[in-house]
DNA sequence: TAGTGGTCTAGACCACGCT
DNA sequence: GCGTGGTCTAGACCACTAA
């Protein structure tokens, strides 16, 4: 990456720049290496420094950057492939996944919740059913991809005992849902906004681009549950289907070095 | 949406109003409305434009909001819901879906293209297979929401003359892959941005957010073609599933008037 | 041609992670 | 405390759309 100043183009300058600094990514760089810091590398290309930001931001959002505050930017990995259902027990709380539960609670369904649970929009509109909610995180490499909210309507898990304490209430609310036979399950993946609480169990700031998965699971003819799981757009790649062979982790990039 | 000057938070400004125009949608603006232009909210709010714009940025990224230059910025309507396989014919070409063929090229497969087909990758990087390059635009609502590129290598579909006409070649490699009985399909989501060509299509400037679906399509044991689709994720909630119910365009928003 | 959003600049200060 | 990325400002000019 030399001190290439720009040619006068008629293209946007962060745009421009965005090519060549993915191409110099690709030679230059080793995963995990850090870049310089952004003045320097403003400068470096005569630019100023919101312009370079610019730049960088959509190689992060692209997967290409990591940047964090206080420490600097950094090449990243390839994206992980994270599986979503129906395959690999990802009925919530199946042995062997890799969610780990951080919390539930026992509360009223926000409206669009009361929705998709397939309530009277009237009746959800005075007074939302109780449900469950279990809050997980999913780890992939040590490393937190995504956080969800597990909703479970009481009339679901009618098994349970009245009062639970904190620590063995989502366990036994998984259980007992883990009791009913999974018929189906719908999923709508949309792109979304890290809200505060979730930004910061995915280690990101707060508006980081997420993937937000939504799930509603189907037993006996009745929605049970509903999930809404929140991943990390810039580090992960949802994959569906059957085999999960699409699990490569590999990349386009040319050489793929390690940084030490 | 009074004058209102942000009271001192210890929030980034951009952050807190974001919360603001949110709620100001909810609660004032009709969908399709056309907000005051940037100068003005900007003036009116007491930041600077460029602040603005990053809060505008977020609400369009998470699509309450579209922006078009020239013209100004509008309350955007719910994300429509795409349905994405199994369901829904959407083995490539099947009748009555919403795909427009806009092109068709005989061409080596792209490295990772060719990867994704399960090429031995040392064959692949001096001497790409063949493929047939159909390039589809998906509408919905008179709206273009996706483009595709749909690899289909020339073994796939051995059925094919040596030579076709620009206009009956698209049509009749689609033709060919119906005929063969589809086994399974493979599918990865990520986050991207829009490169420039696929942007001109989706009516957006480059760079914009997209969703990036690609599908393997199994037959016989074999990859017989890939597909790379590139959803508007400002516009498009991507769903997945047995029934389509999910299908609902409805939003959480308070009232849901229409504008003139 | 007037008005919109998009790009770009050259500064300033802040919040955070390290050491 | 120092260096990093994150936020913010007050300008300027450009590219596009529509009247």
């Amino acid at each position: 990456m030399g001190t290439t100043h720009l040619e006068p183009v008629q293209e946007p300058k962060y745009w421009h720049l965005k090519t060549v600094l993915n191409e110099a990514l690709d030679s230059e760089f080793a995963v995990g290496e850090v870049l310089p810091n952004e003045r320097e590398l403003a400068a470096r290309f005569g630019v100023a420094r919101a312009t370079l930001r610019q730049a960088l931001e959509q190689l992060e959002l692209e997967g290409r950057l990591q940047r964090r505050r206080g420490v600097g930017t950094t090449v990243a990995p390839p994206r992980m492939g994270v599986s979503i259902g129906p395959a690999q027990g990802s009925w919530p709380g199946a042995a062997g996944d890799a969610w780990r539960t951080v919390g539930c609670v026992e509360a009223p369904a926000p409206a669009a919740v009361a929705r998709l649970l397939g309530e009277d929009p009237d009746s959800a509109a005075d007074a939302g059913t109780l449900v469950h909610t279990v809050r997980r995180v999913r780890m992939m490499h040590g490393q937190a991809v995504a956080t969800e909210l597990l909703y479970v309507p009481r009339t679901s898990v009618p098994g349970l005992p009245e009062t639970l304490s904190p620590a063995t209430h989502p366990r036994a609310v998984l259980r007992e849902l883990n009791r009913l036979d999974l018929e189906s399950e719908d999923r709508a993946v949309e792109l979304g906004s890290a809200r505060a609480e979730d930004a910061k169990q995915l280690e990101r700031l707060p508006g980081a681009p997420v993937l937000v998965v939504t799930t509603r699971y189907v037993a006996a003819g009745r929605v049970v549950a509903v999930a809404v799981a929140t991943y990390r757009a810039d580090t992960c790649r949802l994959t569906f289907g059957d085999t999960g062979s699409m699990e490569i982790t590999h990349h386009d990039g040319a050489e793929q070095r390690q940084a030490s």
